[in-house]
DNA sequence: AAATAAATGTTATAGTATTACATTATCTCT
DNA sequence: AGAGATAATGTAATACTATAACATTTATTT
């Protein structure tokens, strides 16, 4: 995926499908299964670069071959942030596709207020500056994730264009 | 407080009253109302650095002279997230004292897996490498948090003592 | 084919948060 | 001080998010 697509037109369906293939070949090389229910989950949640809720995705199976029930859902979820296919924004409360499976989990997103779409950056500065104050607290990192909360490019220029017009 | 005051043994009640004072003050200040309800849920947030849901709160209002019900419960939150007299950990669903409001607030917390104490840390790396990476997308920030799971220094210890006797 | 393990189905419930409207308390202005 | 406006709190209902416990089915191993 080209770095900043998340925030600009792209052909999001050749994004979606690679996705799901390099999902399948992790799994395979993880020695895990990539049932036809994760696969279908999974794709659902590639169908954009907005996070989606785990309600969402019971309501788009629904009327699938599978069990649309809550239990059903957050199973395939766990099973996918457990393969780092996923990533859950906490403040959100919903899920979204991992842009660099099997690469270190960086945790960092911009999230945009306006449309919705969340952009994962790999960020080597916000890591260091965390190994940094954790270190000096003496407090032994295990995971962390940033959520940074603001406008898109694309968004930004609407707004000054909705401003400039009223 | 002191600044680590979260993962070590300190007057906790010294901590506690005096954040109480300052936020009357701030109150007073930005001509907003530091309300019985709001002193009250503001002095059970700080009764500990464990942060704490709403319904946790909710129980220990009961009997007290409001009514115990959600939205008294997260009415009050939301004043006191306004105020940036508490902050929230997504992760957790849970609201934790502010440490120091009135100066910027930086939303960074490391939190203990094992204790479940939080220490917010007010650090100027992790906010120029979050500003660096939203100049080089184009992304303009409005907020952010940071949330850094781990062990903290007394819990690391236990852990080295408990497997040192196995 | 039997035994085992993994995945999914099913029912119920726990936990978190908001909406909408009613009532009470406080503030402002004369 | 009293009327009107505003802010805060009370109340009832409901929406949203997530997990527990156990049953059944499917896949893997031998």
């Amino acid at each position: 995926m080209k770095v900043d697509s998340a925030f600009s037109h792209h052909n999001h369906h050749q994004c979606q499908t690679s996705a799901v293939e390099q999902a399948r070949q992790l799994c395979e090389k993880n020695g895990v299964r990539f049932t036809k229910l994760r696969e279908q989950l999974f794709t659902l949640i590639w169908q954009s670069h907005k996070p989606v809720t785990a309600y969402k995705l019971l309501d788009q199976i629904k009327g699938s071959d599978f069990s649309a029930t809550p239990p059903t859902v957050y199973r395939t979820l766990d099973f996918l942030l457990d393969q780092g296919l996923i990533h859950r924004i906490n403040s959100l409360n919903a899920f979204i596709g991992c842009c660099q499976p099997g690469k270190r989990h960086t945790g960092t997103f911009m999230i945009c207020e306006q449309c919705d779409h969340a952009l994962e950056v790999d960020n080597t500065n916000i890591l260091n500056a965390i190994q940094k104050v954790s270190h000096q607290h003496n407090f032994q990192v295990k995971n962390y994730i940033t959520e940074i909360y603001g406008f898109c490019p694309q968004c930004q220029s609407e707004k000054d264009n909705s401003e400039v017009q009223s």
